[in-house]
RNA sequence: GCUCCCAUCGUCUAGCCCGGUCUAGGACACCGCCUUUUCACGGCGAUAACAGGGGUUCGAAUCCCCUUGGGAGUACCA
């Protein structure tokens, strides 16, 4: 027997003959006696790498919920260098739509999330849509049947509705408890399925408990008679989630299911799934959901629920799996701010949160402002460049007057766009502030002297750093101005503002035309 | 209804598995102070939580049970 040590979980790669100690499959209670277990599917070598997958339905935009799944996936993958793969779950085809699938893979790749298998990345286990895999879900549920662990089931919806109905009216569990599931009628299933009638197939739901020894749960017990005999082909041939979701992580060869907890549930049909087919099922680690803050499951009603949404807003990629992360995960080092190597390094299945989590947007717009800060201001400018309009003066400017603007901004600042709304404020903005505190400051006499000295002076191009020094000593030395008196009314007569970045800084990555016209501005209003 | 899951500051969380080091730590937000002759950044500080009740124990945020509250599932959706 091998073990397989991941961050410190040993998971148990057993025989298949002791499949019912194996942790993740544990069926307690008695067996179902006429059933026995058959082997389909051969998994389970002892040198199986990681494998895990990411399944989308496209049916909207990638969500945030979801992208925050694929992340975990991902790491995961990477921290223990196995494969990711991407699966996309389109057996819905009244919802699913293309467009959907490539948008979803667009925001993957722009999160820098890549697959290693996939619907545009063939591999071994392809293919990757399900409804490309029809004919396998079909092969194997047809499989079940001839082994008398599924029947085919002739109800129509309104039997289905009225045997609800008598359940729940007897406080009996909802379960299908329909003449197709007694072996005895076998041969008039198969005279009226020759008929050409359409029928859907059922899965015979051994009655015993089950027990999910899951990474984040920990064990988890679904008592005997949870659930009935669930439908796992359509009549219309179409599989059912819980069916082509084993089908295909079995044939993926897929090791580890990370998925959200509203699955938790689903787990006991699939487990049950996995014991017909003979086969081992994977790891499984249900990660909490992410809510809102009425505390309900994220939907669409809840405004930003898409990534889209989010990128348009500015949010930077490396924010937004930070920030995802960070939401039902801790970094060992308690660490608040990372990126997706460090998060590789130190992923581990062990530190997941079992409580659904509410997003905060202020904490949102706080990490995204100090992945901004980490960057290089080259990298900075190269990213904002794009925002302004290509006629902007800001564009004219050399690039170390470029780069030394956004150093300058770099520490008040969320997102991209507020560099243009301060480089506009700061550098190129003429008109003068209109604030209380303005008024006071033009106000002094000494602030009329200030501007009358600065007319005299000549402004071309940028001014030299030492070209305020200079002005000061004189202003001091020669006027007798000093303190509050001659900074806030140098700043004022300069900037045209009461307040902003130091004006060593400030003042020589001014245009001295912009310093020229504010202070025009000024003496116009102190006339 | 039934089944399962969850419960630490307003929010995200550390600690829980392996009880003492927890008068419960960090981060965001909020407030105050310092610094900066401005604003911001930065630094320091304040407010703020173990849902409730029982047990077990010398000792419980930590283990057990109950209650309450919240969530998910209960489909020929995924």
């Amino acid at each position: 027997m091998a073990y397989l040590s991941l961050n410190g979980y040993d998971a148990q790669y057993a025989p298949l003959a002791q499949l019912d100690r194996v942790a993740g499959f544990e069926p307690v209670g008695r067996e179902f006696e006429s059933l026995r277990v058959r082997h389909f599917i051969q998994t389970g070598d002892d040198t199986m790498s990681v494998r895990v997958r990411f399944a989308p339905s496209p049916t909207g935009h990638l969500h945030i919920g979801g992208a925050r799944t694929a992340l975990y996936n991902y790491c995961f993958a990477k921290s223990v260098g196995g494969k990711f793969i991407l699966r996309i779950e389109d057996t819905d085809l009244e919802r699913s739509r293309s467009e959907y699938e490539k948008a979803q893979i667009q925001d993957l790749h722009w999160l820098g999330l890549e697959y290693d298998e996939g619907p545009d990345r063939p591999g071994e286990y392809g293919p990757y849509r399900q409804s490309e895999r029809l004919e396998i879900y079909k092969e194997y549920a047809q499989k079940l049947v001839d082994a008398g662990l599924a029947y085919y089931d002739f109800c129509t919806e309104q039997e289905l509705q009225v045997m609800k109905e008598q359940a729940e009216k007897q406080g009996k569990p909802p379960h299908y408890n329909g003449k197709w599931r007694n072996p005895e009628f076998n041969q008039e299933a198969m005279a009226r399925l020759a008929a050409g009638e359409k029928a859907a197939i059922r899965l015979r739901a051994p009655q015993k408990a089950y027990v999910l020894q899951d990474h984040v749960r920990g064990r988890v017990v679904f008592p005997e008679n949870m659930v009935g005999d669930f439908i796992i082909l359509r009549s219309s041939g179409l599989p059912v989630y819980n069916f082509c979701c084993v089908i295909d992580d079995l044939l993926m060869k897929i090791t580890h299911v990370i998925r959200g907890e509203d699955h938790l549930s689903n787990t006991v049909r699939q487990l049950m799934v996995y014991e017909a087919l003979g086969s081992k099922p994977p790891e499984f680690a249900h990660v909490s959901l992410l809510i809102n803050k009425d505390r309900q499951k994220l939907s669409k009603r809840d405004g930003a629920t898409s990534l889209v949404q989010y990128t348009n807003d500015g949010f930077l990629p490396g924010a937004i799996i930070n920030y995802l992360t960070l939401l039902g995960w801790s970094h060992p080092e308690e660490k608040d701010i990372f990126d997706l190597k460090d998060l590789i390094a130190n992923f581990d299945l062990n530190r997941f949160s079992k409580a659904a989590a509410i997003y905060d947007i202020a904490k949102f717009k706080w990490v995204n402002g100090q992945h901004i800060q980490m960057q290089q201001s080259s990298l900075t400018l190269k990213n904002i460049s794009s925002l302004f309009s290509v006629d902007h003066p800001f564009l004219k400017l050399t690039d170390e007057q470029k780069e030394k603007i956004c150093a300058l901004f770099k520490t008040q600042v969320q997102f991209y766009q507020d560099f243009v709304a301060l480089i506009e404020n700061f550098i190129f903005q003429t008109e003068l502030n209109e604030t209380e505190k303005m008024q006071e400051v033009l106000s002094w006499p000494s602030t009329a002297q200030i501007a009358q000295f600065l007319s005299t002076q000549s402004f071309d191009g940028h001014l030299p750093e030492s070209a305020l020094g200079q002005w000061t000593e004189y202003l001091k030395k020669d006027l007798g101005i000093k303190g509050k008196q001659l900074f806030m009314g140098l700043r004022v007569c300069l900037t045209g503002k009461d307040q902003g970045p130091e004006l060593v800084d400030l003042i020589p990555l001014t245009p001295a035309s912009v310093l020229k016209q504010r202070l025009a501005n000024i003496q116009k209003r102190l006339a």
